[in-house]
Formats: C-alpha cells, sequence, structure tokens
DNA sequence: GGAGGTCTAAACATTC
DNA sequence: GGAATGTTTAGACCTC
C-alpha cells in the first residue's frame, strides 16, 4: 500500500532518474532534492556552463526550494503524530525503505507487478531519491555551515543507506540478470553502478565538511547530546534526514532495518541507541572500545581514518571471505557470472562490504530479531551462497522434501544456516517430522513436551513465527501420526521422544538420482524456484555469512554437526571416502554431479564420525555415545 | 493407477 | 470456560 503509493510517486516523478543522471554528472552534488528532477538537471545543465560561483548559488537555490518541500511535509507530517504514518511523512521515507519492507510488499510481488526493467528502473529511481536526499543534505550543510553533530550522523547514514542501496540494487539487477559479475568479483566498486553518484565522492565531500567542522567542536558548540538525539530542532537533524523507519546504519556498509511489522514494538530503536552501542562500549565484534556515550562512539565509528576501524578492516576481512566464497562456489561449480538469473540466486555476489554476519554483529547470540529478521536492507546479502539447493526448493511440499530425497542432512543444513533460517522467513526445507526430531534431538534428554517444540520452531525458524495456529497443527499432527514419535509421560507432564527405530523404518533410502528427481532439481532452480519466502528473505532479511567457514557460529555448527548424523548416514551412503568437501551424495548422485552441485560443503561433518545415531536401532534417550548436551547450541539459538 | 509420504485443515476429546 | 494438548479424519499433492 505505502509502497505501492510511493512507486506511484516514483513513477509520476520522473524526476529522480534525471536527478540520478544529474548527480552521476556531477559528482560534485549538484542534485535536486526530493521532487526537484528538474531543478537537478537543470544543475546538471548548468553545470557545464555556470562559473563555479553561479553553480554555488543554483545549488543553494535548489536546496532551498527543497528545504521548502521537506519542512511542507514535515510539518505535514507532524500534523498527525497519533498514527504512524503521520510520523513518516513522505521525505523521510525513502521510498527504497518502504518497498523493501515486508511488510508492505515482497520483492516477489513487485516482480510480479514490475517487469525486470521496471524493477530495475525502479531501483535506479529509489537511489535516485537517495542521492537526492544525500546531495541535498550535503548542500544543505555546506549551505549552512552549522556545526551539528546530528547532522553528521544523519549524513552518515545517508551515506551507509546510499551504499546499500546500490548494492542493493546490484544485487537485483544480478538477480534479475541484468549484471553479471565475474568470479571473484563479489563486491562491485560502487562506482560502478550505473547511474549513481560516485560514493567516494560523496565520502570526499563529508570527509571535507567534517574537515572543516570537527565533530567534537560541532557537538561541544551545540551541546548536542547524541546518546539522546531527539532531533526535534527545525534544523536538518538525524531523524529528519534519515529515515525514520529504524534505520541501523553499520560501520561496515551493512545496515539493518527496523521495520514497523515484526517486533517493532518490543525492539524499536530508541532515538540515541545503536545496535552497534551498548554499555557504554562498542560491540563491533573484537572491538569492545569504551566510549562514553553514543556520540563518542559514532564517532569512534565513523571518523576512523581510511583504512583503519572498523569499517575498513573488516571489510578487508570480509573482501577476503568473499574471495574465500567465490572459490568455494567456484569448487562447487557454482558459477557466479552464469546468466542464469532468476534460477540462480545462489550466485548473488557476497558482498564483502556488506555481509558481516549478523551473529557476528552480534557476538552475544542472543536473539537480534528485528534487526536481522526484517531488515529489509543488506544488500549483498550473502545468504544465497549458503542456502543449500534444498533451501531453493522450499516451495511447497515436493521441494521441501528435495532435502531429504537428496539427503542434505538437516542438521547441516541448520548448522550452515540456522542464522538464515531463523533470520529469513523462509520455510525451511524440511518435513515437520524431521525438524521435530530435530528439536528432540537437540536436547540434552531428547525430549520435548510439545510447548518446547514449539518454541525450536519458532526459535530456530522465523517462518514459524507465523501462522502459527497452521504449523502448531502440523506438528501436533505428525507428533501423533508418525510411530516415531512417542509421548512419554514425564515428570514435568508429556513429553515427546523419538523412535529412531521407527523414524528411520519411514525414511527408506530414496536417493536414486532417478531423472525425475533430478528434473525437479533442475526446475528447483528455476525461476519457480524463487518462491515467495526465499526472494522475501533476500530481501528482506540480513543474510549472514555463514558458509564462512569464519562467520559460523563454530559452537552451535559445531554442535549442530553432531547432532543429527543419521539425516546423513540413513539416507546416504556416507560420505565421501576421499574426505573432499564434497556434498554428500549416493553414487548415483554422483552419475549426475552437476545437477547436485548445490549442496553445501560441510568439510567439518565430513571430518566427523558419522556414526552417530546412523546404526542406531534404539531409542533416542539411550546414546551415551552423543554426549552432545554441552554443545547443543540452545542459547546460539534463542 | 496405486501405495506411501507429506501437508493443510478441521473436528473432536482430553487435560490443565 | 478457555486454552493447550492430543487424536483422528479428510482432501490434496507429490514421488515412486
Amino acid at each position: 500500500m505505502m509502497v505501492e503509493s510511493a512507486s506511484e510517486t516514483i513513477r509520476s516523478t520522473p524526476s529522480a532518474q534525471n536527478g540520478v543522471s544529474s548527480l552521476s554528472n556531477q559528482p560534485d552534488g549538484g542534485g535536486g532534492g526530493p521532487g526537484g528532477g528538474r531543478d537537478g538537471a537543470a544543475g546538471a545543465e548548468a553545470n557545464g556552463e555556470m562559473s563555479p560561483v553561479e553553480l554555488l548559488h543554483l545549488q543553494q537555490q535548489q536546496a532551498l526550494q527543497v528545504a521548502r518541500q521537506f519542512l511542507l511535509q514535515q510539518a505535514t507530517g507532524l500534523s498527525s503524530p497519533s498514527s504512524n504514518e503521520g510520523k513518516q511523512p513522505a521525505v523521510q521515507v525513502p521510498v527504497s525503505v518502504a518497498m523493501m519492507s515486508p511488510q508492505m510488499i515482497t520483492p516477489q510481488q513487485m516482480q510480479q507487478i514490475l517487469s525486470p526493467p521496471q524493477l530495475q528502473a525502479l531501483l535506479q529511481q529509489q537511489q535516485a531519491i537517495m542521492l537526492q536526499q544525500l546531495a541535498f543534505g550535503i548542500l544543505s550543510f555546506l549551505l549552512s555551515r552549522q556545526p551539528l553533530g546530528n547532522k553528521q550522523l544523519a549524513f552518515q547514514q545517508q551515506l551507509l543507506q546510499m551504499q546499500q542501496l546500490q548494492q542493493q540494487h546490484l544485487l537485483n539487477l544480478q538477480r534479475q540478470g541484468l549484471v553479471s559479475l565475474p568470479p571473484g568479483q563479489g563486491s562491485v566498486p560502487l562506482q560502478s553502478l550505473p547511474q549513481a553518484v560516485c560514493p567516494s565522492d560523496l565520502q570526499q565531500l563529508w570527509k571535507e565538511v567534517t574537515a572543516a567542522q570537527p565533530v567534537e567542536d560541532s557537538i561541544k558548540q551545540e551541546g548536542l547530546d547524541l546518546t539522546t538525539n531527539t532531533s526535534n530542532s527545525t534544523s536538518f537533524s538525524a531523524a529528519k534526514v534519515s529515515p525514520p523507519i529504524s534505520h541501523h546504519p553499520l560501520p561496515n556498509g551493512q545496515s539493518t532495518m527496523h521495520t514497523p511489522r515484526r517486533d517493532s514494538s518490543s525492539h524499536e530503536e530508541t532515538p540515541g541507541s545503536h545496535p552497534l552501542y551498548g554499555h557504554g562500549e562498542c560491540k563491533w565484534p573484537g572491538c569492545e572500545t569504551l566510549c562514553e556515550d553514543l556520540g563518542q562512539f559514532v564517532w569512534g565509528l565513523m571518523a576512523a581514518p581510511p583504512g583503519c576501524g572498523h569499517l575498513c578492516g573488516d571489510l578487508g576481512t570480509l573482501a577476503k571471505e568473499s574471495e574465500r566464497l567465490q572459490a568455494m562456489m567456484a569448487h562447487l561449480h557454482m558459477r557466479p557470472s552464469e546468466p542464469k538469473p532468476f534460477s540462480q540466486p545462489l550466485n548473488l555476489v557476497s558482498s564483502a562490504t556488506l555481509s558481516k554476519s549478523t551473529s557476528d554483529t552480534f557476538p552475544d547470540g542472543l536473539p537480534h530479531p528485528p534487526t536481522s529478521a526484517t531488515a529489509p536492507i543488506t544488500p549483498l546479502r550473502q545468504g544465497p551462497s549458503v542456502i543449500s539447493s534444498s533451501t531453493l526448493h522450499n516451495v511447497g511440499p515436493i521441494r521441501r522434501r528435495n532435502s531429504e530425497k537428496f539427503c542434505t542432512p538437516i542438521s547441516s543444513e541448520l548448522a550452515q544456516n540456522h542464522e538464515f533460517y531463523k533470520n529469513a522467513d523462509v520455510r525451511p526445507p524440511f518435513t515437520y517430522a524431521s525438524l521435530i526430531r530435530q528439536a528432540i534431538l537437540e536436547t540434552p534428554d531428547r525430549q520435548l513436551t510439545l510447548n518446547e517444540i514449539y518454541n525450536w520452531f519458532t526459535r530456530m525458524f522465523a517462518y514459524f513465527r507465523r501462522n502459527t495456529a497452521t504449523w502448531k497443527n502440523a506438528v501436533r499432527h505428525n507428533l501423533s501420526l508418525h510411530k516415531c514419535f512417542v509421548r512419554v509421560e514425564n515428570v514435568k507432564g508429556a513429553v515427546w521422544t523419538v523412535d529412531e527405530h521407527e523414524y528411520q523404518k519411514r525414511r527408506p533410502p530414496k536417493m536414486t538420482g532417478s531423472p525425475t528427481l533430478v528434473k525437479n532439481m533442475i526446475s528447483g532452480l528455476g525461476y519457480g524456484a524463487l518462491n515467495a519466502s526465499y526472494q522475501a528473505a533476500l530481501a528482506e532479511s540480513s543474510f549472514p555469512l555463514l558458509n564462512s567457514p569464519t562467520m559460523i557460529n563454530t559452537s552451535s555448527a559445531s554442535a549442530m554437526l553432531h547432532v543429527g548424523h543419521d539425516d546423513v548416514s540413513s539416507t546416504v551412503e556416507q560420505v565421501n571416502s576421499n574426505g573432499s568437501n564434497s556434498p554428500r551424495l549416493s553414487p548415483q548422485q554422483y552419475s549426475h554431479p552437476v545437477h547436485v552441485k548445490e549442496e553445501p560443503a560441510e568439510a567439518e561433518d565430513d571430518s566427523r564420525p558419522v556414526s552417530l545415531m546412523a546404526t542406531t536401532n534404539q531409542n533416542v534417550t539411550i546414546p551415551d555415545d552423543r554426549d552432545l548436551e554441552e554443545e547443543l547450541p540452545v542459547e546460539d539459538l534463542s
């Protein structure tokens, strides 16, 4: 609804594109503001003919004009403070943000509505708006030269947001096959993005601005308390320049965004807070620098000299991870540049710039649902490469079951992608029975109450945080239906256990590599396989770099790799004898290697004995050799 | 086409 | 009484 209107707005205002071209043509920032496309075009036109003084004058006029519009819209927005809409005047809600808000419209819906070229144009227009806002902000800042600490915050947010949008744009283009990147070029220079103003120029501009007005001085002069950052002044505060939707710019270019839909109430970012700041210290993984207040934190976060600090250092690390990912993908014959845009979401670039693992961002392992689960803008999320092929198939029962048919061990899948499933609204490619069993087996005593099973589902999978009636009913149905689930009266009530023997009985080896399965596999990789949830996840969630070994929560991963190896051994002919990272495939599968390439490499998995429950014909409550309780990632998953 | 598996939905009973 | 839990049935879809 909001998106629709926003899209309408965009489409009806060619000014956006004008603004883009304007900005891209003149990186010195002579763009128009929202709705000021004509001015932007004029500015571009004038840029080649006018003197610097005249150009500056023109820019001032443009900025003033946009400022008037801004204030007008601001006033409009304030007129109805009670409603959420009222709190988010149009100018404050970048269309891109709205579009990517899952509660508004899913990317799939967007794709259904719009053709790829239209989507591309729309994304470009989003960028245009963002660029206009950013340029406008910079211009305003240049004009006013007012030392405002929160201005700088806002600009930094704008910069980061713009980067995200650009990368999101790139991601979408890739997804649509409009852009193909050669392997190893996971992180495309922002400068290369079409019709985009060079962010580095903006960064440079910003540096110049901040050089002229040191932040500390700004803060001191105005006495701004960044920790409260209420930004109710009439000047361009952070809250006014940046979108009202909680948008947490991360220094690595990643951004998480709170959307009003899920958990917005409980996780709403309060002004003056920062997802990377808490308890007086920087929460950046490995940093933990003490900061007196948010202002100091932000300054340390943002003003770090080039080449050092959070931003650059981690970018380098992430770049390496990206290269590693590319190598892994190449090893698995996943061709990132293969022109199958819709069918190869796995090829999405692993952006070194952005794909900092959520778990890394929040090393505490505690739930941060709104930041990740609903974060629409995390461009170039890494998820797809971590998600095994089976994950891509979760369009209905067929593809859901592909995972089992192709012998993707649920434990490994969850180990590798548990962050993804936890945050993305993607249906896990496992049957209810498998999931229930996994939940039970993850517990120390191999038994769970129904409610605990529920909790496991919701804890592990964002997908099961909605439609509770449906899947809970299914869970109960499965518990009752399958003989493998045994209800035991316990001191604490009725608990459910798994009769592994029964479970194995009901799962005869199916993996035959039959043409039918192969065909399904292939079709699963087709355009249709990009089901709504997955696409939504692509756009909505912040994919962690789970495929990267360094990005995986080691404890949880190892624990989960421990648990449930029977999923592998029960249906698959064990691990590669050569101990390689190749996916576990039956000999028949190896005869069709091309079709199963996207099974996740599971080095750790393969390196471990696969005997845990493979040969167990015993009840799960028995095995003592599976003393895995202490490793169970319960805390990590919560 | 049938068997088996899975999912969704629903109704109903029991327990808390 | 209501919610949670547990059982059962039915229909649909899919794979083999």
